[in-house]
DNA sequence: TCAAAAGAAGGTTAATTAATGTTAATGGGA
DNA sequence: TCCCATTAACATTAATTAACCTTCTTTTGA
């Protein structure tokens, strides 16, 4: 599958060349000018990097990709401007992005930074939609558990949970960050639900005694998998 | 403790500038100015990050930093370079390295860039493994001390402040330092709270004589294990 | 100068409280 | 109705607090 690359310029004929030229070495890419555009574009065509000018009209290019990463955590993210002022350099790294390319900027440089970030990204988080959890296999878009022949469909909560835990694999998470990104609060009674998830989940997960997600007390949970 | 870069710069001028003004922000810095020095001085003073001038006497920078990869596949490779040449971007990225900076630079940018592969590189490395102790082993992140074929799931306070101990083993901590990066504060409850956990972990570890728990009366403890 | 007394710091074990685990009951929407 | 999210009720475990004990240090007075 091509590679997906959105593409936030407001200047026309810049914008053009860019993208042709992008398109020439096989990635597929999707221009767009507004900025207050940007959100929904990304979140039709789910792009695997964001290329954001800074200066930009309606939204700029830092606002823009702090919003991606609330959607996305995983996204890469590169900045490109006209601007040398350093305090943007340090805005724009500040701001979730990844690289940052002054203008002018050859196509060479563009192509280069983006194949970085593209591998970077795909150690992080190996071929997405489907993640391997020891002996499972977690298929996000299909809310589907995995192991040996039995499929197991999961619940949209229960989906996003472990989605949350996943996302946080071999670190640690707390209690609030999950309670926030699944039910959008941490109030008393939802974060008594966050037990009964988890339970779920460690239940749905016990064939695989390496698939662990520990408590820590007070704090939140480690999840691990190979 | 500070963060280490090992800076490959054959201008002399360019050299002492930079190196100061990285130790101005707190950055322990190694000068070095020729290219077959630099894999002697690397594992000399193993640092966190290098900075490499393309363009040196008698070992270019790309050189330097596959061998240093093989030295070691997790440090952070910056290239800075007065050529423009794309081919020497791609070069750059190919030979490992994690960023491209070119001349002129500024410090901020350079310095961004640094912080920049600084935190990637702790995300990738967070959850280090196993520490041996004595007959002991200590998996952090699964939180299990193993002696011979017994496991013993130990729990996050307890591995928090095995951890403390482990990071300064053989010298001597402070109550109070343990305090602060175990609990948060050093108030008097927390205070008993941490004679208690110290209990534990000497009941515990009590199967090998040779790791102790040493305390040093109105200090701290001194944690000593092979 | 020295021994006994008084304090302070920490050791140990037990009791208490708070956090989480678990399972079942309830309730609301396609 | 069926499924899923929520609430409830009770069980378990970890963290904290308390109580009492030991050890070392400092003070004090003969």
């Amino acid at each position: 599958m091509k590679v997906k690359i959105l593409y936030v310029e407001d200047e026309p004929f810049l914008g053009r060349i860019v993208k042709e030229s992008l398109e020439t070495r096989g990635f597929e890419v999707k221009l767009v000018a507004d900025g207050a555009l940007a959100l929904t574009v990304f979140n039709e065509i789910q792009p695997d990097i964001c290329v954001l000018d800074v200066m930009l009209p309606n939204k700029d290019g830092y606002t823009i990709a702090k919003e991606l990463r609330k959607l996305r955590a995983d996204v890469s993210i590169i900045f490109v401007t006209a601007k040398i002022q350093t305090e943007d350099l340090v805005k724009g790294f500040e701001s979730g992005g990844n690289d940052y390319l002054r203008k002018p900027f050859s196509m060479e440089e563009l192509i280069v930074r983006i194949n970085n970030l593209l591998q970077l990204a795909q150690k992080n988080s190996k071929s997405k939609g489907v993640e391997a959890l020891g002996k499972y296999e977690f298929d996000s878009s299909k809310y589907e558990l995995r192991i040996g022949q039995t499929v197991r469909k999961i619940s949209h909560r229960e989906a996003m949970l472990l989605q949350a835990l996943i996302e946080n694999r071999n670190t640690s998470v707390t209690r609030k960050d999950i309670l926030l990104k699944v039910w959008g609060d941490d109030s008393f009674f939802n974060s008594r639900n966050l037990d009964v998830y988890i339970a779920k989940l460690r239940d749905y997960l016990k064939e695989d005694p390496s698939v662990k997600i520990i408590t820590l007390k007070g704090v939140g949970y480690h999840f691990s998998a190979s």
